[in-house]
DNA sequence: ATATAATAAGAGTATATACACCTATTGTTG
DNA sequence: CAACAATAGGTGTATATACTCTTATTATAT
């Protein structure tokens, strides 16, 4: 294939310049990190976070959880499957409307993620330290403010 | 199950505070504001990004684009699949190293990705005017550092 | 030159992601 | 109350992601 400088070119924007894989890039990335410091638990960073997610809600529904976490509705379905095979998480059809289907922790859940807090605290101050806590917390907020546009559209 | 506001307090942290999740989190709402943009070529995210990425090397290996991707080499024999079966890649023996296989865009390939590239440019223009350009110039380069903090550890 | 080490890549398995379509339950309206 | 609309959630399918194990080829050491 030949190629001039000029027909490259066009591609270097979406490649060095494009949020979205720029943010689907870092995610692998970071992912690798924090599942490296998870792994004596067992857990997946996905499966750490809807534990925290959960233990958070209290008594949480699919819907509302899958809302906080930015996820749609199946993929987190899909997600609680492996750690309800586990043990940490029991999901109940819903008291007052019988649509809706109760997610809580486990006692088997709450051991776990008693487990995970530290080595989570560890990779996170790890991560906080090398970037700067200024440049987290610069992070942390534009990222809220991608999610809030993309929610505004 | 009771919950001490102590109990739950420490759970904030992980939820709020978390790089890896927020990270996650935000890589899927791009994702879907991206996605719904490229639907009329149906190339998804990450498809379009392997296009750009091979044209950009011309002639790739599987070793070299996993590592421009920050992607598994595992995973990205795996994402090349759909683009082989739709024609829009090809794999060859590597010429001279018969281990390698190197990847090159098809014409079908290079055409799709003609479509695809004013869809992007509009999406990213929309990001980019929401934002501010002040805020994604500095996204970008926070998740650069990201990256580079990761691939040191 | 051959045995061995190193490298490139694929396959098996498991989780993550979401769209389209479907079912069950609840709410609403005549 | 019965018909219909709205809501909560699951399934089928396809792609995305990476770890472990395996094969094929190349490089190296004796």
């Amino acid at each position: 294939m030949k190629t001039s400088t000029q027909e490259r070119k066009q591609y270097l924007e979406p490649a060095q310049g494009c949020v979205c894989f720029n943010l689907r890039k870092s995610a692998r990335a970071i992912t690798q990190l924090y599942e490296e410091a998870l792994r004596p638990t067992g857990l997946r960073a996905t499966q750490f976070s809807l534990l925290v997610a959960t233990r958070l809600h209290g008594v949480a529904t699919i819907n509302r959880l899958a809302k906080s976490l930015v996820m749609d509705r199946t993929t987190l379905t899909r997600n609680l499957k492996p750690l309800e095979n586990q043990g940490f998480l029991r999901t109940t059809p819903g008291s007052e409307d019988r649509r809706e289907r109760e997610v809580t922790l486990t006692i088997a859940g709450q051991d776990i993620l008693s487990k995970a807090l530290p080595l989570w605290k560890q990779v996170q101050q790890q991560v906080t330290k090398a970037l700067g806590q200024t440049r987290v917390d610069r992070l942390l907020k534009d990222l809220s403010a991608t999610i809030e546009v993309i929610e505004g559209s």
